[in-house]
DNA sequence: CTGAAAGCGCTTACAG
DNA sequence: CTGAAAGCGCTTACAG
């Protein structure tokens, strides 16, 4: 049983509730006293109790992360990064972690049994779709959230942190381009996910601009795993368009697409250059390593937890709307 | 502000603590009001509050999880699958998490100050030393933990769950001899890990028992790192004995160890196979595919949780050390 | 089998 | 600037 408040005001002769206020850095009380309270505070190492200090105002100070489930779920390299960066900047603030895996159905009652959000301070949502119900059924409950990506059209009331897709796409493709390459295909995702939308965007963005024609037949959809990316591959060289280089918008998919590749007998990256996104630790390691675009994982898993504490404390003076850079990682494959 | 104890027990006619006893399934309830306030609970969709029988019963209801610090940290594909079967497992049972990062550093200090173990129900560490100071730590701190990773000497005081060290690195090297290979080098982790002396305990039985000769020159010993594979892989070929095969103790390190030889112009598996240790993912997509031995470490995350969950509800009736089997996962690499 | 009451460790109007 | 008191939502002896 360690040191509590009423042992703390004991001691220093004063109450409870001020020695609550002390602790709490609340104004009116007097240097006197306040040196009195925190000489203790230091003296026995004391520390609020947050469970309780959570009951009374009603607060967990637990942080709910939904992890995506299937096709793309936690053990995606991107998230597994991404969760790091959750946990540590959540331990440091000294909230704990639910992580629950939720399916991605689109029902909302799949959301409601499944996890008790009123035990939670707030959530972090990944992976905004389209039309995306999650966002109306956080608002309605009230509880803070923050989105990992940005939602399709631009809300001044949803927070979120995302890496620049259409930016990071545009550069990418932009690099194969001053490579030589003319006739690029792409790999894209679902049209559902927001993510999707906005790289393809960035890839037609830099094919339009540098004044090279958009063709629709090089363009597949696959769904963001190492095994779509190697059927699209597939479909693409079927179809016997000629194209030099590919762009697909996940590197999981952009390692399916090297192994279709070299299965078909298809040189990688001389007969076809193959350039990836995210950045996961894996493209370091296929052969020929994979050319990508790095997100910053790690810094937008710190990045959520910043905005998503700064939601719960009702602190309005903070960007609402973070995108972090994305780089381009110059490897082999292009 | 959802439906709480009190509304159940109003409506219901009956006193908070009935309510409280039928949550709870105390005996010595009537079947009569027992169906009363279940009626109600189902109605409302009650859910109790977490927190508030938190702090009534002196339990936080959060698991932390010690991620180890350097050299094997938590970007380690292994952890991080095992950190996935905790998670889930925990958000199964209502369990939040705490993730604090906290170094391997020798020094009960850093533990004492870096996290705040009476809010915690019960902790799970990892990667378990020769002689782990953290073992009596937590006894006299009388906190539930459980270790991943079995200590060296078998305790019934201490809780584990572990793969099966010994036989999977017999297994491995075992398999490394049907094909032939004689003089098989081995580069085995830190000698201050249980997990590296038990490995290299595995190697050095399938060596003696199958007639072969153990030598001294051909063990190195690395640090888990991919750095460290590559490094001592540099440095046994520098020493100039041969041997047609290495076994590794961490996939890291094999892969390491494989760029080493690439570099030298050794071919794998020809002139040298490779056998690594854990069955991370990355291991498909190496050239060659590495041969390893998997462990379950989702499995182990689950076992961990119902453990340590076992633990904290004073549980007697379960077995405190679990060893799972692990695999061989045969590939190219050998 | 059931209820009244005290308590878990904190916070927060209210009053002074 | 400070304290007494009620309350957060539950649990648990104690008494009946």
């Amino acid at each position: 049983m360690s040191v509590t408040m009423k042992d703390i005001a004991k001691e220093a002769g004063v109450s409870k509730a001020t020695v609550s206020r002390v602790i709490n850095k609340d104004a009116y009380v007097s240097e006197n006293t306040r040196k009195k309270v925190m000489d203790l505070v230091q003296k026995y190492d004391y520390k609020p109790h947050t469970v309780a200090r959570g009951l009374a105002r009603d607060l967990s100070h637990t942080l709910g992360l939904m992890i995506p489930g299937p096709p793309r779920d936690i053990t995606d390299p991107f998230f597994l990064e991404f969760l790091h960066g959750v946990g540590n900047k959540a331990a440091e603030y000294s909230y704990s972690l639910s992580l629950p895996t939720v399916s991605e159905k689109d029902k909302r009652e799949l959301y409601e049994e499944g996890i008790n959000f009123n035990q939670l301070d707030g959530v972090i949502i990944v992976n905004p779709k389209v039309n995306d119900f999650r966002i109306e059924y956080f608002q309605e409950e009230d509880l803070p959230f923050v989105f990992l990506g940005r939602p399709l059209k631009n809300r001044d009331d949803v927070c979120w942190v995302d890496g620049d897709n259409v930016g990071g796409a545009y550069e990418a493709v932009e690099y194969l381009i001053e490579q030589g390459h003319e006739k690029i295909a792409c790999i894209t995702g679902t049209d559902e996910f927001v993510a999707s939308r906005l790289r393809f965007k960035g890839y037609k963005q830099a094919i339009e601009e540098n004044n090279l024609e958009f063709d629709e037949n090089l363009i597949v959809s696959g769904e963001f795993t190492r095994e779509s990316g190697y059927q699209k591959m597939k479909e693409l060289i079927a179809q016997g368009n000629s194209f030099s280089a590919v762009f697909a918008v996940s590197d999981s998919m952009a390692i399916g697409a090297i192994r279709a590749l070299k299965e078909e007998g298809i040189a990688v990256p001389e007969e076809c250059a193959v350039m990836g996104f995210d950045g996961i630790d894996l493209g370091a390691y296929t052969e020929p390593r994979l050319t990508t675009v790095r997100q910053p994982a790690y810094e937008l898993g710190e990045e959520a937890v910043e905005s998503l504490i700064n939601l719960i404390n009702g602190n309005k003076n903070f960007n609402w709307h973070k995108v972090l850079d994305l780089e381009l990682l110059i490897r082999d494959s292009v």
